[in-house]
DNA sequence: TCCGGACTCATACTAAAGTACCAATTTTGT
DNA sequence: ACAAAATTGGTACTTTAGTATGAGTCCGGA
């Protein structure tokens, strides 16, 4: 967004510019102004291009955007979606265990919350609406 | 974000009109060569833009087509790609084996090529290796 | 017609996953 | 500082998941 602003901008200033530039020279020559004109036509095309491919790319990056609001509202504690992540990441009880260096039973634990706050009977299905509710990249 | 580009494409045209006003306020003089630079700058900026929403536009249409040729090349059968898309959908064995009449034994065999087929250990891990293949919709 | 692949199902396991309950710390907000 | 919430961990248990192996049926291609 602030790209978008600062981008803007400087072309509003280049048009100042540009028409400072033109009240000088279109009276002494004849070429610069169609050279003008054309240059302008090409920058402003390939600034319309940019733009939009910026601001197309951001929408398509970010299918995903993480509902942190819903996180907070089931009540998903900070390690609970830590372990949550690990589980879509298809990783066993022990791995997950391992990775953030506590026990299995506290896995267990974690898991077996996390599967009541997101009314889920098991791990596949926890994932599969967790992806649906956005809390998790799909 | 496009409300932004509307927003700068409407001060730029502003700031033509002022021009306009402006040079018939005091200098009088013909602004032909200022209106014509600038609605072309306009006028190439928003094609440039339709332009790359047009091309951009098949790619956002297809995010998740699924790689059918991958599928045969690693000998995923009929049945246990119907399988593999309900186990995505969170479903237990039993649940799988209700869904397409046949016993859970059968669904274990299934489960059990399918993760040799994708070299996981786990069924998350099957879900996550097989968005990531493109054979399951994200 | 014969063969191989796909699909089915069973038994007997082992290994994970998940539940229930309890309890000790640690963190955090007021 | 104190209560509430979060994190951790344990035991004991039930339920799913997954492996290994064998075997019967069905169907399409050589």
């Amino acid at each position: 967004m602030r790209k978008t602003i600062f981008v803007f901008s400087a072309l509003i200033i280049a048009l100042l510019v540009l028409f400072r530039l033109s009240r000088y020279s279109y009276v002494s020559e004849d070429i610069s102004i169609e050279l003008t004109i054309g240059s302008i036509a090409v920058i402003f095309f390939l600034v319309g291009i940019y733009i939009n491919k910026k601001t197309l790319h951001k929408e398509k990056s970010r299918p995903t955007q993480i509902d942190h609001k819903k996180i907070e509202q089931l009540g998903i504690s900070k390690r609970e979606y830590e372990v949550l992540i690990l589980i879509s990441k298809g990783l066993s009880n022990k791995e997950i265990a391992d990775t953030l260096f506590v026990s299995e039973s506290t896995i267990k634990t974690h898991v077996s919350n996390l599967l009541l706050k997101l009314d889920a009977q098991r791990r596949t299905q926890a994932i599969k609406k967790a992806k649906e509710l956005q809390i998790l990249e799909q």
